[in-house]
DNA sequence: AGAATAAGGTCAACCAGGTTGTCTACCTGA
DNA sequence: TCAGGTAGACAACCTGGTTGACCTTATTCT
């Protein structure tokens, strides 16, 4: 019997590559798991690098990195800390929330296909369960994105 | 709503750092995910380094540096092919089977936690489902362990 | 208030774990 | 038999991370 690990990463894998094939199709700059996870953190609350490299699992200069890329493809900007002069918000720019808003599309066709093929129910449980499980292993502060391989 | 491969990376994470810390507590060697999908590979069939870098999803070097690691710490050793002269074959060592003997009562036990906290049924659900859509995915040549990042 | 400590951001050096490219020895099919 | 493909080794390189030092600003403690 397979370790769910494998299993985990054999589907994050399966769909990542799914997801990419279509992104190359459309010709857009070459982000990566990573970007796009920013773009979604960045939706839900405004953040620093520093928060932005928490929440992916990598450390602040590592983050920066990402948010650089992000900077000089114009899907992000940088605005002052309006009470802290140490730090600065990263913010989304409309090409960002463009970008997303088709990664969403993209994701949503994708996650459709697969209730297709093992059952809306199923896939209902496997998202319940995973985050469930989630929950009870970190409460609220969750864990970092980035798989560890 | 958050998309389904953040979820499998994350618990794919959570799980591998806890695998990983109580491993650390025993005071192996550092051995990486790869590694022990190589184990469980080996003992499933016979096979060649090129085989391996299939399985793992990454190039036959990249499966070369495993394996000699691997071969370093005394896990595994090669013997010639039979019949192809250029080949050799990775068997498991006996401290390799005894690695994975242990490895899987650690994966079991993490598993009875995870059904602990999500249920037995439900955990059973996820399993089956995965398997299904990589099944309907890929067919019968699964996709790389690697996930990509 | 002032000193010690912590935190955001940047720079630079380094490293791990991959990739591509090349070569040799061997295998296989027309 | 010979053309093309494959296993494996070696080397150069690249990417995406890490560690460590530093400056500046915040916060906490006395």
């Amino acid at each position: 019997m397979e370790p769910v690990p494998m299993l985990l990463a054999m589907t994050y894998r399966a769909m990542g590559d799914q997801f990419h094939d279509r992104l190359r199709q459309i010709g857009l700059e070459p982000l990566r798991p990573a970007h796009g996870y920013v773009f979604r953190f960045l939706k839900e609350k405004r953040a620093t690098t520093v928060d932005i490299g928490q929440h992916l699992g990598v450390t602040k200069q590592a983050a920066a990195k990402i948010v650089n890329e992000l900077d000089d493809w114009g899907y992000v900007l940088r605005e002052p800390h309006p009470t802290d002069k140490r730090a600065q918000y990263v913010t989304l720019t409309t090409k960002g929330r463009d970008y997303l808003k088709f990664a969403d599309n993209l994701w949503a066709d994708l996650e459709g296909e697969m209730a297709e093929a093992i059952g809306e129910d199923t896939l209902a449980t496997i998202r319940r369960g995973l985050a469930a499980y989630l929950q009870h292993v970190h409460g609220e502060d969750q864990p970092g994105l980035r798989p560890v391989w």
